[in-house]
DNA sequence: TCCATTTTTGACCAATTGGTCAGTTTCTGG
DNA sequence: CCAGAAACTGACCAATTGGTCAAAAATGGA
């Protein structure tokens, strides 16, 4: 007899309009009230599916990472240096780009729900782990040096990479810049990865 | 006969209560008045030295840079491959990490006024002129390969090391694993920086 | 000591906003 | 077509906060 909505497509839908705004003007900035305007909502509605706009952020960073992770994941595993690096270039090529600024401004050190930096370095655990094995896949194949720790390689990688992300999604994101610092950046990598073993750092003149 | 102060000590002194503040509980969440507090003045008198609590978080980031390229631009010219990385690690060991989250905090879709950006561009700008002719000299001298423009390789160096002093700056700073981390990362460069030509990426199987 | 001038103060204000809830609308099944 | 339950609404509220300014305090010189 009552009526009845699907609660999911309503999150969705919620949560679509909410990323909107958000990115379009910033978490701190955006009213509740925009969001639920963008949603053709009441701002009372909203409250019906989230608890607030905290909870509200947070299911959409939740999102965010569940989603890269589902596109990593799927990727085939890289029997060479060459097939890794490519991965590397479809994961900073990936969209989403204006989430990443978003969520650099509410994770920082005034958002002081921990669910915030659980979800985060859960997603770079998680990336660390699936990248190692690769490395230390392809390091036995002969593909890449074997020297390094795989984990701390991979942790390394990542870190660079997210650099990388960052300063193409802050700075001229699609310009010939970006790409030839993109592509200097693999390259990079590329080299660093295959190259011989303790070939670099203040070590080598020591040793 | 009036009473004096010394305009810039003061400055300096609300600006060192307010980073204070805002860096324990961001920058949203930072009231005038804890900054007033921190500073032992009222807060009236924070608007007798800085317009706005904007101006009082640009006033920051400003310094903070202009701090950094200090720091940088003293250190003498590298004339090889291992002092570069010597420089490299000195860069992201400098102090002040946790303005880092802050300046991501505030810098976001939210904060409308120019002047942000502008500093953080100007900055990598002239980090990148700064170390692309020295990734030139360095080339010249046979120290690193010389196949990528120099300032594609620097700006790319620069988007790598940035995300790995953020990744440092926001998961276990100080640990082990930091520091496998970072020495895996300035490995790679520094590999990467000394390997052969054209030895990455999808072209070598290509070519 | 006293004045002129600068500096400081903090109560106050206007504007804002996340969140609530009593009342209204919408839908379903009979 | 109706009753009842679920869903929706938006005026309202309590609390907050950046910023102001008239009054008070502090200072240095005469």
């Amino acid at each position: 007899m009552p009526k009845i909505v699907d609660k999911e497509k309503m999150r969705a839908q919620i949560q679509a309009a909410a990323q909107s705004c958000f990115i379009q003007k910033g978490y701190h900035a955006t009213r509740m009230s925009d969001i639920a305007k963008a949603a053709g909502l009441a701002k009372g509605t909203l409250y019906l599916y989230f608890d607030s706009k905290d909870e509200l952020i947070l299911s959409l960073v939740q999102v965010f990472f569940d989603r890269i992770r589902q596109d990593i994941s799927v990727l085939p595993r890289p029997q060479t240096a060459e097939a890794f690096v490519e991965i590397l270039r479809q994961a900073v090529t990936m969209q989403q780009r204006e989430m990443t600024a978003l969520i650099f401004e509410v994770l920082g050190p005034g958002f002081t729900d921990p669910r915030g930096s659980q979800i985060i370095d859960g997603f770079f655990d998680w990336l660390a782990g699936h990248w190692a094995e690769q490395f230390a896949d392809l390091a036995r194949m002969g593909q890449i040096r074997s020297g390094s720790d795989p984990r701390a390689l991979a942790r390394a990688v990542i870190a660079m990479l997210d650099g990388l992300f960052l300063h193409l999604t802050l700075f001229d994101p699609e310009s010939d810049i970006a790409t030839a610092r993109r592509e200097a950046a693999l390259t990079l990598i590329a080299t660093g990865l295959r190259g011989e073993e303790g070939a670099a750092t203040g070590m080598r003149a020591a040793g």
